[in-house]
DNA sequence: TGATGATTGAGAGTTACTGTCGATTTCATG
DNA sequence: CATGAAATCGACAGTAACTCTCAATCATCA
């Protein structure tokens, strides 16, 4: 696998460390407000409180009280690991691998993390919003890669209704783990998703 | 084709009538409106202004601004035609139907509105969010479709990925045809983006 | 140490949305 | 036609997520 590691490690100055500090505690502040108060009664001058900054400075590293819940420092693995894996593998088993490599990450840093984002994406419209807007983002950057390995037009319609297909099925495995009280191992869920999206439904009369 | 009437007609006392009317004013004001300025720049004040109600009264017959340009009167179409298509039609010919009824009727009706509403899709994220909500509950009534025909459990994993995938694949067609400027007939896009989510991509290398 | 540029906090303003309440209007009934 | 019930509406007050600006502070580097 391409870099497991968030951010470069080299030269850190103070003020550096001092910001991954802040969005650290930030992100802190919010998990822990939601699971005690739930998302929409938890206001962003509580975060700021909680987090010891003032309500601009959580405004200041995250534009929306949305992406303090969706995004984090793993975001670039996704990218980085559809980049790496070998050309002849199939768009199924590429997915499959980067989807691992990713739940497996998330799920040893910060599983409770993990489960509560998943939670909210089923429970909080805003939330699910922004999600899909990472969703679609990933899906140009599959399209991408599948042009890459197709020799097809990335900007073609057949390719982006692909991509976008492909994402919206994993974004259901989501919702469905969270649905079903997270009793599955999401990365079997995603395997079995897989097999539908690159098979088809196995309908019994074939 | 099942019922192609928003509404139903029988006895449509005053007040129901005095509701249409308000309903239909709100919308062609943000209408005009979002030409003029654009979406971010017309407030439910002007709206209200426009449509000679109150801001409240806005409010009261849609939820969010978003509603206002998503919703129609059409919307229950689509359910009522996935319904009446015959048994042994295969899902992605239910599909081509129960699209091409609804493009047809839209085209129809409010061919400048149709545009409009897939380019806000692509431009304004709030848009775009409010359209994907009510994508996934057209995905979810495909779910129940496709359950029925297939004798699947319409809750399973596979199905419910597979019918998300679907209309994830056909959101990407709204995109595909604002951000091409509306050259192409939709109903040729839908077409074509079926074939790809019944048969897969045509690589050139089979 | 002192200059410089980045980071922060305070505060004011905008807007979408919520809830309440009294006034008006429509409708069904006598 | 009159009257009472119910629906609808407008006015108002309130909340919270953002946005912008400006002055103060702080890390960095010469």
């Amino acid at each position: 696998m391409a870099s497991v590691t968030p951010a470069d490690r080299p030269p850190l100055g103070l003020r550096e460390r001092k910001k991954i500090k802040t969005r650290r505690a930030i992100r802190a502040a919010t998990y822990a407000l939601i699971e005690e108060q739930g998302y929409d009664a938890t206001t962003i001058e509580q975060i700021a409180d909680r987090a010891e900054v003032s309500p601009s400075t959580v405004f200041r590293y995250f534009p929306t009280k949305e992406d303090i819940v969706v995004t984090d420092a793993w975001d670039p693995v996704i990218p980085a690991e559809l980049r790496a894996r070998p050309r002849d593998e199939s768009w199924a088993d590429v997915l499959r691998h980067v989807m691992r490599t990713a739940l497996d990450v998330s799920l040893a840093v910060e599983p409770e993390v993990t489960r509560l984002r998943s939670r909210l994406g089923v429970e909080v419209p805003a939330v699910r919003a922004r999600m899909t807007e990472s969703m679609a983002a990933t899906g140009r950057l599959l399209r991408e890669a599948l042009a890459e390995r197709s020799g097809l037009d990335p900007d073609s319609l057949e390719l982006r209704v692909f991509a976008m297909s492909v994402m919206g099925g994993l974004m259901e495995v989501s919702h469905y783990w969270a649905e079903t009280g997270h009793q599955d191992d999401v990365r079997d869920l995603v395997d079995r998703a897989l097999d539908v999206l690159e098979h088809g439904l196995a309908t019994g009369k074939p």
